[in-house]
DNA sequence: GGGATTTACTTGACATGTTAACAAATATCC
DNA sequence: GGATATTTGTTAACATGTCAAGTAAATCCC
């Protein structure tokens, strides 16, 4: 099998059998892909509101879970802490949402969404539904769902060393 | 304040089974998942590199599709244009890319692979896929092709739909 | 052929991603 | 109790994401 000499001169053996997945079947690619379809639709709602997806999402999940702490936050929003503290020091001079520290333990920051953030949400809700209607309409509802459940099972097989007492 | 009341007492049109997904269903927040639990083995290789994987996908793509021209490679990398021009800069000022425009079409500058950057993939190839091999390993191998192929779709499924108000 | 339009980047401004260093509060251990 | 380690969050520095505006070259169109 002559070699096509993808770039040029070196084409000394890459390891034929073993050769690294095309781009297209890239899943850092696809993944980076798909975020940026799903964001497009998600993006233009939020221009009207001035907010950006991150913001929108911290609105979404303290919205859902209920004052909880800088780190659970982080987490469920899909955010790291660093972005969280400048996020979170944003949203809390627009009114959006409260900080205070747990008594409890003075290093957790308590984030908790204020009734102007709730106002936001509900304004959206109605947009917000359509947008996840059209994900399912891309490519079915079964696929659509398929799909969450492979990107869950993929992200939840990270706990290989969790023997804990 | 008050406790969860969602969206409170306006329940005319949002009403009964009309909510919003839980955020763990959520697809944005899905995948930004996934691509944070994909991309940690990959830095941790490129840390080696000093490479970002931004940078890394450019090479990929130019090792790939060998010389193109900045939007193709922006497109085929998962790369917004303004961000490409930075990377590339940076890339050329390290003797990985280099960087000319078509003579046929002077706004166009064609990207290129040097024999370093050539060199940086040759020595990350085993490593790299040793790590897809591992996102094979997290969820198995036919269901990780049926969550490109899901992906490949959402992704693919574009051209349409003009949600608006 | 020349003005209007489109294309292909480029740059600027700001928000976020990412890593490392750091400070403060808490937990652990002797 | 007090030194040490760990946890939690913050800050700094730099790269990228994102949108808007700008520039230069090609194309359209009469």
């Amino acid at each position: 099998m002559s070699s096509k000499s993808l770039c040029g001169q070196s084409n000394k053996d890459i390891a034929l059998n073993s050769s690294l997945p095309p781009t297209r079947r890239s899943l850092p690619i696809a993944l980076i892909r798909a975020r940026e379809q799903a964001m497009q639709p998600i993006r233009e709602m939020l221009a009207a509101t001035g907010l950006t997806e991150q913001q929108w999402r911290v609105l979404r999940v303290l919205a859902e879970a209920g004052p909880i702490d800088a780190t659970k936050l982080s987490d469920r929003a899909g955010l790291l802490l660093p972005s969280l503290t400048r996020i979170a020091r944003s949203m809390s001079q627009k009114g959006l949402i409260t900080r205070q520290s747990d008594p409890k333990d003075r290093r957790r920051q308590v984030l908790a969404i204020t009734p102007v953030g709730q106002r936001i949400i509900a304004d959206n809700h109605v947009h917000a539904l359509r947008i996840v209607d059209g994900f399912k309409d891309r490519i079915g509802a079964e696929k659509y769902e398929q799909l969450l459940d492979l990107l869950e099972a993929f992200s939840a097989a990270s706990d290989r060393d969790n023997t804990d007492s």
